[in-house]
DNA sequence: AACTTACACAACCGCCGCGAT
DNA sequence: AATCGCGGCGGTTGTGTAAGT
């Protein structure tokens, strides 16, 4: 194999993709099984390094991604989950699988880790003091009181996580994460979706001026316009349109591929929550819920009893966050 | 209107684990 | 067993835009 030649290599493009290149990594994703993404680049005719492709692809591109604003459900979500696994933002995104892992981390720098800095502050009586840390490995506190901690953080987690589990009557005793229905908006403000809208707006108008020069697109009307094979550019674009829906709208596939992204998500859960249990065997409070008698539990159902067991948590202080 | 600041998000960088050789 | 390349992950930076002065 080898690396390519320095010289190879910075000729390899930087920055925002242009929707030229979008189309031509969306066009070779849609004809090609995908088998290694080192020969993505040069097979596609991008001038991006496979790094590149493949996080415009998996971040941006893959069918199945949700934009736009974070419902209530969603928030709840990424901070218990946050709280219980750490910045693990790959685990905390299966859990949500129409999210990137990046768009997770991303919100929580801009928007939850203030939140919960705010709060904690208004708990605690203190100023803000800058410090970013939002879990229970503060190094400066004791070590019977982080203990003491970590189990509070836990239950709080527990709770909130069976919270957010149960909202909007969700049914379940097992974990029916995998609605591919959004959940609606919880206010007006989170229905907006301008930031993200506003950006695949312009992509969705370039990708129009795109396709008006195209020769395949010649004397074509507003319907739709076969581009590559697979890959259908709706140019019937409205402003109006909103989060996935609107990019379904520009972007439709004839394949199964977000189906196989869910079920790749499947599997990343049950990953998880085998993780989740390493995670737990580690601190010494955890580790009975092992033990079952002598039943040996899947890890799946293991897991999602303990997230769901025990009803009776207190949520210090996290309750009105909302 | 011009400039500055804050914010949101896309993209890059460096590290790590895993599998192949 | 050691090495190498790839893919994945988390932290960080860059960039465009909105809001404020």
């Amino acid at each position: 194999m080898g690396r390519p030649p320095r010289g190879e290599q910075s000729r390899m493009k930087k920055g925002p993709w242009t929707p030229e290149e979008d189309i031509a990594l969306v066009s070779y994703m849609q004809q090609h099984s995908l088998s290694n993404w080192r020969s993505v680049p040069a097979n596609a005719g991008l001038l991006r390094c496979s790094k590149s492709c493949r996080l415009r692809w998996t971040n941006y591109l893959r069918p199945g991604i949700k934009r736009g604003n974070f419902t209530v459900h969603e928030e709840k979500m990424i901070i218990h989950l946050q709280a219980l696994l750490g910045n693990r933002w790959a685990a905390i995104a299966s859990y949500l699988p129409q999210r990137t892992d990046n768009d997770i981390k991303n919100y929580w720098n801009t928007h939850l880790k203030k939140k919960m800095r705010k709060l904690r502050n208004s708990r605690d009586g203190q100023a803000d003091d800058g410090d970013d840390s939002t879990d229970a490995s503060q190094s400066t506190v004791p070590r019977g009181q982080w203990e003491r901690r970590l189990q509070t953080d836990v239950q709080t987690a527990k709770q909130a996580l069976h919270d957010a589990l149960s909202v909007h009557s969700n049914p379940i005793k097992g974990l029916n994460l995998f609605d591919s229905n959004p959940l609606p908006p919880a206010s007006p403000q989170a229905s907006t979706s301008e930031g993200y809208a506003s950006s695949i707006a312009n992509i969705s108008r370039l990708l129009q001026g795109w396709m008006k020069g195209h020769p395949n697109s010649a004397k074509n009307g507003p319907t739709t316009t076969p581009c590559p094979k697979n890959f259908v550019m709706n140019s019937s674009y409205s402003s109006e349109d909103h989060d996935s829906n609107m990019f379904r709208r520009s972007f439709s596939f004839s394949s199964d591929a977000s189906l196989s992204t869910e079920l790749q998500n499947r599997n990343n859960l049950a990953h998880t929550c085998q993780t989740s249990l390493s995670f737990r065997a580690g601190s010494s409070s955890a580790q009975t819920s092992y033990m079952h008698g002598k039943e040996e539990v899947p890890a799946i159902r293991l897991f999602e009893k303990w997230l769901l067991d025990d009803g009776s948590m207190a949520t210090p202080g996290l309750d009105g966050i909302w």
